[in-house]
RNA sequence: GUUCUGGUACCUCAGUAGGAUAGAGGGCCCGCCUCCUAAGCGGGAUGCCGCCGGUUCAAUUCCGGCCCAGAACGCCA
C-alpha cells in the first residue's frame, strides 16, 4: 500500500509531466512552518532559473495546476498557495486524511509490505531479503559490562525493524569463547580444584584473577609467576587439540555461561537465533588459511601471512588483513573470516550487518575486502559495519563504575530500577495489586534503552541515569507514561483491541467540521509518516529516528490529551473520532515499542 | 605522522538533496488539577551553526585551508 504522500506526489507528477515540468519536483516536503501549513514545494527556484523567468512566476504556474487534485474521490489539498520569495504552501485537506487513515488501519499490517516487493524502498535495499546481525560479541566467563549494552541493544532494534519490514532477519551473538583466556581460566579452576564444580559465580570471579596472574611482573621485567602464564597457553593448545580433561571443563565453562548469557541477555529483551563463537569456526580456519596460501591470496611478511586489500581508487591508505601471526597462530582477522566461511556455507544471505565498536572500522573494513578477495562469498556480496559510539559518563570519558573500574551490566540495571522503584514511592500513586518490582523492572530497561537507542548509534553519548529517567522529553518513562495512560483511557472507554477496526471504519465518514483542531489534524499527518519513518530507520541503520518519532507522536497527543476532554466529550461522533486517534497513536507507537523491544506495562 | 569521526543555546543533542524568523529536551522564570494518571500541559528568555576564504541571487548546509576534541593505524581481541 502506498503512503499518502507519495500518493499526492505521484497525482502532481501526473500534472507536471503533461505540462513540461521534471517530476522530479513532484516531491512535498514536511513544512518547517507547520504553524502556517503542513507541507510545502520548494521547487520555485530551480525551476526559475531552468525556465528563465521569476519564481513567482513560476510558484503562480504550479499552483493553478495542482491546487484542485484528488485522490480516492477526495480533494487533496485545503489550500495550496504561493508564497514569497519561492514557496508553496499547502495545507491537506481533513477528510482526505481520514480516509487514508481508515484504509491504513484497515490493513492488518499497518500498509506495510515486504520490502523488495515495494515500490517505494531506495533500489539499494530492495535485493534484501534475509540479513544477518552479528550484535553481541560477549565473551564467555566474564561478565557483561556497559559496553555490550549498545550493540546488544541496537542490533536486536535493527533485526526487529527488518522483520517487521518482512526481511529475513537472524542474530548471531558471535561470541569470544575461545584461545588465552580459556587456558587462563581453566588453569586457574584446575589450581583451585573445583574445575567440576564450579558455578557461574566462581567463573566470573575466577577469570581477572587469572588475568592478572598471568601478567604481573617483578620490578625487573619478568613474569611473577611464569609457569602459570606458560600452563595456560599449553592449555589453550591442548583444548585445540580436544584433549582431556580441558575439553570437558570448557564444555562447562561454555554451558554455564550461555545459560547466564541468555539470562541477562533476556533482562534486556535481546534474544539471539545463534550462539556461535570463535570455537565455531576451530576447524575451518586451518584449511581455509591453507588454501589461501596455497592460492597465493595470504602472503609472507615478516614471518606473517598478510592479505593485500588495497584498490587502486583508494584515497586513503589501506594497510593490508593479516592472516596468520609468524608464529603461526590465528588472529581476531582470522576467526572474522572464518566466521565468514561458515556463515556462506550455513546460511543464504544478502547482507551482513555488524553491530560493532566503532574503532573495529578499519579491521571490519579489511575484513570485509579480503572474504571478497580471498573468494569467501560473492563480490558483491553486502557488508555494513555499523559503527557504534561509546556510553559515555558526565566527563565525556568512557562509562565508569563509581570505583573507576569497568561497570557491570547488572550494576547498571538495578542502578536503574532502584531508581524507578524511589520515583515510584515518591509519585504518591496508588499502586494497589500491582507487583512493584516488575513495574520498576520495566521501567529500568525502558530507561536505559531507550536513552540509548534514542542517540545516534554511531555517535558516543553520555549516559545520565538522571537525565533519562526524567518524564519530560524524550525519554523512555514519558513514552511509557503516554501508553499507560492511553490503556487507561481505553478501560474508561470499554474500548478492546477487537472493537479497534469499528472506530477506525468511522474514520471514513466522519463530519470533519464538527473538529476543527490543528493538534488532531498534526497527530493525524504524522501517523501517516509511520511508513516512511521505518524506512528511514532501516536505510540509514538508525533506531534513533524511530525514537524521535515517537517522541513527537507523544508529545502532540499529550497536548491533545490535556486540551480535549475524551471520556467526557458529549458528541458521541466526535468522541468516537476522538477515540480512533487514541487508537492509532496507540498501535504506532505500540508497534514501535516492539521494534525497539521495550515493554509497557498496564499501569505506572 | 597518515587517515577517519565530530565541533549548532548554559547542558545533552536534532536538522540541512543550498532557501522564508536555525529546532527539541533538560535546566531557569511564569501560569494550569470541581474533569480521562499534574511522573502531565501551556507560555517566556537564551545562538558570529569552531575559524578563514571560495562558489552562488542565497551557505550552518557544497568546495578548499586552518584550529580544537576523540579514534584507528601487522603479529591483542
Amino acid at each position: 500500500m502506498k503512503q499518502f504522500i507519495n500518493v499526492i506526489n505521484d497525482e502532481i507528477a501526473k500534472v507536471f509531466s503533461s505540462n513540461d515540468i521534471d517530476t522530479k519536483y513532484a516531491d512535498l516536503k514536511k513544512s518547517d512552518k507547520s504553524q502556517s501549513c503542513d507541507y510545502q514545494l520548494n521547487c520555485c527556484f530551480a525551476l526559475a532559473k531552468e525556465k528563465k523567468i521569476s519564481p513567482a512566476e513560476v510558484g503562480g504556474q504550479i499552483v493553478s495546476l495542482i491546487k484542485d487534485i484528488s485522490c480516492d474521490g477526495a480533494r487533496v489539498f485545503e489550500t495550496c498557495e504561493f508564497c514569497m520569495p519561492g514557496f508553496i504552501n499547502i495545507n491537506i485537506n481533513t477528510n482526505a486524511i481520514n480516509i487514508y487513515l481508515n484504509k491504513m488501519f484497515s490493513d492488518k499490517n499497518l500498509g506495510l509490505e515486504v520490502i523488495y516487493n515495494d515500490n517505494e524502498s531506495s533500489q539499494n535495499i530492495k535485493n534484501i531479503k534475509s540479513v544477518l546481525y552479528d550484535y553481541g560479541g560477549a565473551n564467555i566467563a566474564k561478565p557483561l559490562h556497559v559496553g555490550h549494552l549498545r550493540v546488544a541493544v541496537i542490533g536486536e532494534a535493527l533485526k526487529r525493524l527488518s522483520r517487521k519490514l518482512g526481511i529475513n532477519a537472524v542474530g548471531d551473538i558471535h561470541m569470544g569463547d575461545y584461545g588465552l583466556p580459556m587456558g587462563l581460566v581453566i588453569e586457574q579452576l584446575r589450581d583451585e580444584g573445583i574445575e567440576n564444580t564450579f558455578t557461574i559465580d566462581d567463573l566470573q570471579r575466577v577469570y581477572p584473577l587469572a588475568s592478572k596472574r598471568s601478567k604481573d611482573i617483578k620490578p625487573d621485567g619478568s613474569l611473577v609467576d611464569p609457569d602459570f602464564d606458560k600452563r595456560a597457553h599449553d592449555a589453550t593448545k591442548a583444548l585445540q587439540n580436544d584433549e582431556e580433561p580441558y575439553k570437558t571443563i570448557w564444555d562447562r565453562i561454555v554451558e554455564l555461561s550461555i545459560a547466564d548469557l541468555k539470562e541477562r541477555y533476556g533482562e534486556l529483551n535481546v534474544e539471539f537465533d545463534y550462539y556461535y563463537g570463535e570455537s565455531t569456526v576451530k576447524d575451518i580456519m586451518g584449511p581455509m588459511c591453507k588454501d589461501l596460501i596455497e592460492n597465493k591470496i595470504a602472503k609472507e611478511s615478516d614471518g606473517a601471512y598478510i592479505i593485500d586489500v588495497s584498490s587502486p581508487d583508494d584515497k586513503k591508505e589501506m594497510p593490508p588483513c593479516m592472516l596468520l601471526k609468524a608464529d603461526g597462530a590465528y588472529l581476531y582477522s582470522t576467526s572474522d573470516l572464518g566466521t565468514i566461511c561458515f556463515r556462506e556455507k550455513n546460511f543464504k544471505i544478502d547482507e551482513y550487518v555488524y553491530v560493532v565498536d566503532y574503532r573495529q572500522s578499519l579491521h571490519l573494513e579489511q575484513v570485509f575486502r579480503a572474504a571478497k578477495i580471498a573468494g569467501l562469498c560473492k563480490e558483491n556480496k553486502k557488508f555494513h559495519h555499523v559503527a557504534v559510539g561509546t556510553m559515555n559518563g558526565a566527563d565525556g570519558k568512557p562509562f565508569k563504575s563509581r570505583d573507576g573500574g569497568v561497570l557491570r551490566l547488572e550494576t547498571l540495571i538495578s542502578d536503574a530500577r532502584d531508581k524507578a522503584l524511589e520515583q515510584l514511592k515518591n509519585s504518591g500513586r496508588d499502586m494497589e495489586g500491582i507487583d512493584l518490582n516488575d513495574l520498576a523492572h520495566k521501567i529500568a530497561i525502558a530507561t536505559i534503552k531507550y536513552g540509548d537507542l534514542s542517540n545516534s548509534p554511531t555517535r558516543d553519548y553520555v549516559f545520565n541515569l538522571d537525565t533519562f529517567s526524567q518524564f519530560q522529553g524524550n525519554t523512555g518513562p514519558y513514552i511509557l507514561y503516554t501508553v499507560v495512560r492511553i490503556k487507561s483511557l481505553f478501560r474508561k472507554l470499554g474500548v478492546t483491541e477487537e472493537r479497534f477496526i469499528s472506530f477506525i471504519d468511522n474514520l471514513k465518514t466522519f463530519d470533519t467540521s464538527l473538529v476543527n483542531n490543528k493538534l488532531l489534524k498534526d497527530i493525524s499527518l504524522h501517523i501517516l509518516r509511520y511508513k516512511n519513518t521505518l524506512y528511514t530507520s532501516y536505510e540509514q541503520y538508525d533506531p534513533s529516528v524511530l525514537c524521535r518519532y515517537i517522541y513527537e507522536l507523544s508529545d502532540m497527543f499529550s497536548s491533545f490529551y490535556n486540551d480535549c476532554s475524551i471520556v467526557g466529550e458529549q458528541n458521541p461522533s466526535v468522541k468516537d473520532y476522538y477515540t480512533s486517534i487514541c487508537i492509532m497513536v496507540y498501535k504506532i507507537i505500540i508497534e514501535i515499542l516492539e521494534v525497539l523491544s521495550i515493554d509497557v506495562p498496564d499501569k505506572m
